[in-house]
DNA sequence: TCATATAGTTCAAGCAATGAACTAAAGCTT
DNA sequence: AAGCTTTAGTTCATTGCTTGAACTATATGA
C-alpha cells in the first residue's frame, strides 16, 4: 500500500503549523515553477498557475511577493496565440550568489546568478598546504570583496554564498573538523566575514559534496540518484538521492575513499587499513606507476601520468587498472549500503576514465552483478570548478526552497 | 549557517499547499504529542497545548477530530493541584494494527495496539522453503482472520497491517522481487486480501528493515541513528537515520550482507564475490565450524553451535571469530558510506555476540578507527519477533503521522 | 463562603487559498 | 473598422484554519 505524501507536512513533532507556512510553501512552489520553465521561456502567471495547480488569483498574489523580494522580474509580453498576451516572468538576473573554494593549490570565487549562470569567476593560485587558516581566509576574503564589487559594478547584488573545503565539515557550526591536505583540525571559521551584510550569510560544504551537487545540476541525463566519486589527493564522494544530498546523521556520508577494498592492505592517513584511497588516491597511483609524486605541482604529475598511459607504459597502466578494480570493489559495497545504481567519476578519475573504465566495470560485475548498468558509470559533466559552482548552486537551491527568507 | 527547517514544507514542486494541510499537520502533531507522554500519563488538552505550542483553542478542536476518528479517548480526570482538573487523553486502546511475517520456518501474526502493546501473537510453524506463494499466503490469511476475530471478541478493531518478508521488496507495488530462501522471484501479493475492509490496508516490508524499526521503538538508549544487522540464513540490515528508516532510492538500502569483505573470497548466492554473507551467514558459519547444517531445523544447528562454543571447541570458535572480523570490515565500510556510528546486532549475531564481540571490535578499530565507540556496538533489544512487531509498529507510525486518513 | 488557579469553550479577527465575476488586451471574422 | 472570441490578470465574497481574548466550569485553600 502506498502512503500518499501530504502536500504540506509537519517537521515531526516540533513546531505547530500555521497558515503562514502554507504561504511560504506556495511561495517556493511558484518560484520553483518559474525557475523550471525552459531557459528563456518566461512563463506568464497563467502558465505558472497551470503548472503548479494553484489558482490564478493565488499565483498573482504570490508573484507580487516574489517581485517585492526582488527574486523575479517581469519581462516583456508573451503572446499565447489568440487572447491577451501574458506578462513574462523570470528569475531576477541582477540577484546572485557567491561560490567560494579553498583547495590545496588555490582559492577561488565565483558569482552565479539565480539561473545558475556563472557571471564572474576568479581563481588565485596559492599554496595552502599546511598553512594556518587565518591567512588563507584573509586572502579569500580579499578575493571575495574584489569579485563582489565587480559584480556590483554590473548591477548584480550578491545575496549569500557557499564555501567548499577539502575536508570533513560541520556545516551547522561553521567548523572544519579535519582537512588533512590543508593541515587543518577543528578550525572554526568566521564565514559571515567573507560576505558582510549578505542577507543569506555563507554556508559551508565539503568539497566532494558540493561537486556532487554541481553534478546534479548539470547532468545531461537529468539523473537524480547517483554517487559522485571525487578523485583528488584524497578520494571523496557525495551521494545524491532524490535530487538531495544525502549527508548522514553527522553530515559525513559518502566517504567512499575509506571503504575497505583490501583487508590485507596498507595503512591509510585516516588511521584505517586497506582503504580505497591507499590504492586509488593520486599519490598512491603516482607511486604505484613509478612516478615521483611532485607535491609542488600535482597537475604536472598528472599530465606526466597521462602521457605515460598514452604511451602504454606497463607500470602506469597496471597501476591505474589496479585503482579501477579497487574502485569497483568500493562502489560495489557502497551500492549495497545505499542502494544506488549510478556512478559519476570526477576529479582524476574523470581524466583516467579511458584506462579505468574496463577494470572498473569488470570489478563491478564481479562484486555487485546487476547493480550498475555500464551506461550508469559516467564521467563528470562539471570540470574542476565543480566544488566552486556546487556550493553556489546549493545556496541558490536553499533560497529557492525558502524564498520567504528574503523579506517577502 | 544553519537553514531553519520550516514547520510546514512543500513536497518539492508537486502539489500546492492549502490550509487543510495545516490542519493535517497539526492533527499529527497533537496525536504524536499525546502518544509521547510517558505511558499512563494521560495528558490534558492544556498539557498538550503547552507541549505542542498550539493554543488551547486549537488543541480543543483538533482533539475533537481525533476523538471522532476513534484514535484517542477521554479517560477520567487529571487533577493538576490547584485549579480545575483536566480531562485525560490517551490513545484509544481498542484500536490496533496487525503485524504479520512470512519466514522460512513459520508464519506469524500479532495484534498491536496504538501504544505498541502486543495484545495477541500467534506463530504457526510451517516449512515455506521453496513453497509456491499462493498456499503460504492462504495460510497467512487464515491465521490473520483467526487473530483478527479474536481481537474483535475483545472489542479491538484492526485498522491495518504490515507484512514482513525475508527478501527484497517493492512496497509501492506490493511485490516481492526476490526472496532466495523462500524461492520467490517477482511475486505480486494481494495484500489487502489479508485484512479485508481494513481502512489502512496492508503494507509490505523487508524483514531486516522491519526489525530495525522494532529496534528503534524498543531501544533502551533511545538511539535514533543506527545500523541494524540481522543475521539469519542470509545477512540483512536496516539503516535508521533520524528515527527514520533509510531505504535508498529503490528501497533496498542496508544490504549489509553483500558488502565485499574479501575480494578473493568465494561466490555468493547474489552472484557477487566475497560478500559478508559468504563468511557470516548461518550456513557459512555452520560449515566453517565443521557442523553439518541441518536445513530442516536451523535452530537445532544453532544450539549445537552454541554448545560447541561454550565447550570452546577450536573449529567453531575460529569460525565465529572469522565471522566477527568480516562483520567488522563490512561495518567499517558501511560507516564510511552512510556515516553511522552505532550498530545493533540482531538474529544469530545477537546469540553469538559473546564470541563475536572481541574480533568485531578489533576489526572495527583496524578498519574504521574512531568511528564506532565500543559501547555503540550493542545487542538487539527485540528478540525473534522483531520483524513481526516492527512491521506493525511502522504501520502505527505512519498512521500517527497522517491521522487524517481515518475519516477525520 | 469566597478568592484563586487551572481547564476548557466560545467568538471575533487575521490570513491563506478558492472560485466566480470582472476588466484588459490581444487575434480573428465579417 | 466594428464586433466576436480567447486568453491574462484582478477583485471580491466565501471557506477553513489558527489565534488571542473573553468567558464558563471546576477544582483547592483560606
Amino acid at each position: 500500500m502506498v502512503m500518499p505524501a501530504p502536500a504540506v507536512s509537519g517537521t515531526g513533532g516540533a513546531a505547530p503549523g500555521t497558515v503562514g507556512d502554507v504561504r511560504r510553501s506556495n511561495l517556493a512552489l511558484v518560484l520553483g515553477s518559474i525557475a523550471e520553465f525552459p531557459p528563456g521561456t518566461c512563463p506568464s502567471r497563467a502558465q505558472v498557475a497551470a503548472a503548479t495547480g494553484l489558482t490564478k488569483a493565488s499565483v498573482s498574489s504570490l508573484v507580487l511577493d516574489l517581485l517585492d523580494a526582488g527574486l523575479i522580474r517581469e519581462v516583456g509580453l508573451n503572446p499565447q496565440g489568440r487572447g491577451r498576451p501574458g506578462v513574462g516572468l523570470e528569475l531576477n538576473p541582477s540577484r546572485a550568489v557567491m561560490g567560494m573554494e579553498i583547495n590545496v593549490d588555490y582559492i577561488s570565487a565565483a558569482v552565479v546568478d539565480l539561473t545558475g549562470k556563472v557571471l564572474i569567476r576568479e581563481v588565485k593560485e596559492r599554496d595552502n598546504r599546511n598553512s594556518a587558516h587565518a591567512p588563507v581566509l584573509a586572502a579569500l576574503a580579499a578575493l571575495a570583496v574584489r569579485v563582489r564589487s565587480s559584480a556590483g559594478e554590473r548591477g548584480v547584488e550578491v545575496l549569500g554564498g557557499g564555501l567548499a573545503v577539502p575536508g570533513l565539515v560541520d556545516p551547522a557550526r561553521a567548523r572544519v573538523l579535519t582537512a588533512p591536505n590543508l593541515g587543518w583540525v577543528d578550525v572554526d571559521l568566521d564565514l559571515d566575514a567573507l560576505l558582510p551584510e549578505a542577507p543569506l550569510g555563507v554556508a559551508l560544504f565539503n568539497e566532494a559534496n558540493a561537486a556532487a551537487l554541481a553534478e546534479l545540476r548539470d547532468r545531461p541525463d537529468g539523473a537524480s540518484d547517483f554517487l559522485f566519486v571525487s578523485g583528488e589527493v584524497g578520494v571523496g564522494g557525495g551521494i545524491v538521492i532524490g535530487s538531495e544530498l544525502f549527508t548522514g546523521p553527522e553530515g559525513h556520508a559518502g566517504e567512499v575513499g575509506h571503504i575497505v577494498v583490501d583487508p590485507d592492505g596498507g595503512h591509510c592517513s585516516c588511521g584505517g587499513t586497506g582503504c580505497l584511497e591507499t590504492v586509488a588516491g593520486q599519490d598512491a597511483i603516482f607511486t604505484a606507476a613509478g612516478l615521483v609524486p611532485d607535491t609542488g605541482s600535482r597537475s604536472a604529475s598528472m599530465s606526466a601520468l597521462l602521457q605515460a598511459l598514452k604511451a602504454a607504459e606497463p607500470g602506469p597502466v597496471t597501476a591505474v587498472e589496479r585503482a579501477g578494480r579497487s574502485l569497483g570493489i568500493a562502489l560495489a559495497s557502497a551500492a549495497r549500503v545505499v542502494d544506488i545504481q549510478s556512478v559519476v567519476l570526477g576529479g582524476h578519475f574523470a581524466l583516467l576514465e579511458p584506462w579505468l573504465r574496463a577494470p572498473l566495470l569488470e570489478s563491478l560485475g564481479k562484486y555487485a552483478p546487476g547493480k550498475y548498468a555500464p551506461e550508469q558509470v559516467t564521467v563528470s559533466a562539471v570540470g574542476e570548478a565543480g566544488a566552486l559552482l556546487g556550493s553556489a548552486g546549493s545556496v541558490i537551491r536553499s533560497l529557492m526552497e525558502a524564498p520567504h527568507r528574503l523579506h517577502a
